[in-house]
Parts: structure tokens; C-alpha cells; sequence
DNA sequence: CTGTTAGTTTATAATTTTATAAACCAGTAA
DNA sequence: TTACTGGTTTATAAAATTATAAACTAACAG
């Protein structure tokens, strides 16, 4: 039973690698209902093209992307339109954890004006600095 | 509208990232349903504590795990449960894969014997190698 | 043919990850 | 106290990623 499932995870682990640099996962979302030319994503993107060439190779050795030929043109898409999913849960997930932050941050903020509240009657005494 | 969701490309890239590496992912598998010592994934896993702590540390950096120390034991557990649907998700990606596959690879094989077939009636001309 | 555009490959340097060993720290137990 | 166990940190070396520039290939246009 030991390593049984070794090459399985090896698998699933490329692909969360090919969704791991923020340039790849913002081609995912551009490319999640068109298909488009490199040089298209390219001005949108802003980034060197033999970048976008490196990302693009990450993306389709993880089978996440494909490619066609025309002409001197090469479109690119999605290959598994089911990795939109995965991407949407990752997303809420932060959704929710940016939620939760948030409602501990208004915690702080009102107890930090509470303070502040008490803080202001008691400050009548003169606080004497350092010169 | 131009890096409008960079920060949270990041975030998720970062999330993603953790997922990323097969003994991590076999962790999660691990922690599906219980909490445990990192002494007992240890026993598990075999690799060296150290090398398990780093891990560790990225899936607790990533908000993925968490821990609580009860005496001189830490108890490892999913911060978020939600990540398992993710894992999931990527499966099932890579078992319609597999099935894709091995559905080509059957083809392949059926070609193949019937070439063989054709191929050994066609064999009785006998091939001469270079000496 | 020449020039241009689209895209890949190569080379390189900076950075990050990973694995491993060794030292370390914190609790517990004797 | 000392010794032990669970776990982290540090240091280091090997490997992998990333970004960028420069050279290159392929297809097209004139």
C-alpha cells in the first residue's frame, strides 16, 4: 500500500503547478470563454514574448491548454474547460477568507474606536512628551 | 482596468503553489478525515522531519492547514475543508485523462494487431538484413 | 528574392524550492 | 537536575523557475 498512488500525485501536483504563477492563472481567465492569438494575449498581458512562450509550454505539457496552427498564427484555448472549476473554487475559497478577515478587521476597528472613546476621557490628563 | 486582480492572482497562484508538490498533496489525502501528530504523517510519509516541517509550513502559510500543540505534540488538520473539492476536482480531471488515454491506447493496440495480422501474411517474402 | 511578423529556442543570471544534516528549543519524565 | 521526545531553525548544496535578451525558424507580403 505504500507508494501506491506516488505517480498519481506526481500528476495532480503538475497540474497545480501549471496554476501556480499569477501571469498563468490570468491567461486562464482570459482565455476561459475565447480563443485567441499569442500576439492578442501578448498585448494584453504586457510581458516579453518568450515569457508568454515559457508559460504557454508550462500550460499545455499540464494538457491545460491547446493549440492551433494558422497561418503564422497560433491560437490558443482551453484544453479542459472543467479547470475553470477548479479555479472558481480556489477563488471562493478567498472569497471567504477575505470575508472573514474583513468582519475581523471591523472586530478591531470597533473596539479600537470603543478605546479610543475611553481613551479620550481619560486623556484630559496632559500627556507629558519627551523633549 | 490593466492589474486590476494581480494581488489576487497572487493569492491564489500562492494557494495553488501549496498544492503543488506530491508529498503535500498526499498530506491532504492523509488529513482528509482526522487530525493527527506530525509524528504520525512522519511514520507515514518517510521523509526526514525536517523536510516535513517545510511542508508543513508552505500548507500553513498557504491557510491551508492548521495546528494545535497539546503538550510536546502538534496536531495537524485541514483549516479548509473546501481544499478536499478542490483536490478532487484536479482527479477527476486526471482520471478523464487516463480514461482518454487508455481508450487511444486501445485503438492503437487494435491497429496494431490487425497491421500485424496483414503484416505477417505479407511477411512469407522473406526480409533480407544487412549482414 | 527581401523584409516583416509570429513565435520558439537558447543562453544567462537571479531567485526560489527541495532535500538533507546538524544544531537547537520546548515539554515531559525520571 | 538529566535525559528524552517532538518539532523547528539554520546551513548548505542541488535542482528548478523565472525573467530577459538575443538568435533563430516559419509563414506571409511585397
Amino acid at each position: 500500500m505504500v507508494d501506491r498512488n506516488k505517480v498519481l500525485y506526481e500528476m495532480q501536483a503538475e497540474i497545480c503547478y501549471s496554476l501556480s504563477h499569477p501571469v498563468r492563472l490570468e491567461i486562464l481567465d482570459i482565455l476561459a470563454n475565447t480563443e485567441m492569438t499569442s500576439t492578442e494575449l501578448l498585448s494584453i498581458l504586457e510581458i516579453p514574448k518568450a515569457n508568454l512562450s515559457q508559460h504557454l509550454t508550462v500550460l499545455k505539457d499540464a494538457g491545460i491548454l491547446k493549440t492551433r496552427k494558422v497561418g503564422q498564427f497560433q491560437y490558443v484555448s482551453l484544453a479542459i474547460p472543467k479547470i475553470k472549476e477548479a479555479c472558481s473554487l480556489v477563488r471562493s475559497i478567498l472569497a471567504e477568507r477575505i470575508d472573514g478577515e474583513e468582519k475581523r478587521m471591523n472586530e478591531l476597528k470597533k473596539n479600537l474606536t470603543q478605546q479610543t472613546k475611553v481613551q479620550s476621557s481619560k486623556s484630559k490628563k496632559k500627556v507629558t512628551k519627551k523633549p
